[in-house]
DNA sequence: ATCTTTGCAAACTTTTTGCACCAAT
DNA sequence: ATTGGTGCAAAAAGTTTGCAAAGAT
């Protein structure tokens, strides 16, 4: 939370009132919002910030490693905190996001590593498939 | 080939130059390609053919189970025949994409079948990481 | 005082859609 | 004769950018 504004500010970057409160929405947040989710929750209480502000605020951040983003579909893109580690698993039917701890792919990183020498970094794209309600 | 133009034809579509024309730019193309680069491709031999066309077409088939969409990264969809099972590795830093046959993942399926019930399917999105170029 | 961030508007890229006409079956 | 496909133009959706003014340090 602190630890965010001090890593901006050591970089040279200020704390805006827009900034102050995109980092509250993204900890608010239950996971992967979109853009406009958070220029929404955001504007409740500052209604002038653009949405262009939240655009060019979420790429800062995630110049510092502080957000990922991620692609749950063919749609946005949407945000989370990046020490939020999990994949995606979505539901090609009914969209249900599962969350799964990123240990799931630990065999997965480790097989990519010894047969292609590819360092599995984090899973910016959602896992596609059928939830246990869809079969 | 041909096989795609029964399929097409049993459920009532038809067969067009522009539809003869993309099949063919798909299966010439080496996997993944844009909308765009198949548009380029038909336009060669058939210079009228519109881009929504393009993308009319690959959905037609994409519905047909003929081709596939992914997401390589955060920009524009690409292409490829759906018989082509294989995932992409695509590298954070140099962009270079990795084919992997689809086994790699199979312990990955059996493991979220296993705890979540959910059946993975294809896996509509890209695995970003590094590139054994890049370390 | 300096240099970053912001709001605005406008551009941009990729994809979708309404419509009248054309064409495959 | 049907019904599905096509070109066109225009809209939509999501994101990026140039600029001058405002704000943080």
């Amino acid at each position: 939370v602190e630890g965010i504004f001090r890593l901006l500010r050591e970089r040279g970057g200020r704390i805006t009132s827009a900034r102050r409160a995109l980092v509250t929405a993204l900890l608010e947040a239950d996971s992967h919002v979109t853009a406009d989710d958070l220029a929404r929750t955001v504007q409740e209480s500052n209604p002038d910030v653009h949405r262009s502000t939240i655009y060019r605020t979420l790429e800062a951040l995630e110049r510092l490693g502080v957000v990922g983003r991620v692609h749950l579909g063919h749609g946005r893109a949407v945000y989370h905190l990046a020490d939020e580690v999990h994949q995606h698993l979505v539901c090609d039917r009914c969209g249900r996001v599962t969350e799964v701890p990123d240990a799931a792919f630990d065999d997965l990183t480790r097989g990519l590593r010894a047969a292609y020498g590819f360092e599995l970094l984090s899973h910016h794209f959602a896992v596609l498939g059928r939830c246990s309600g869809c079969v």
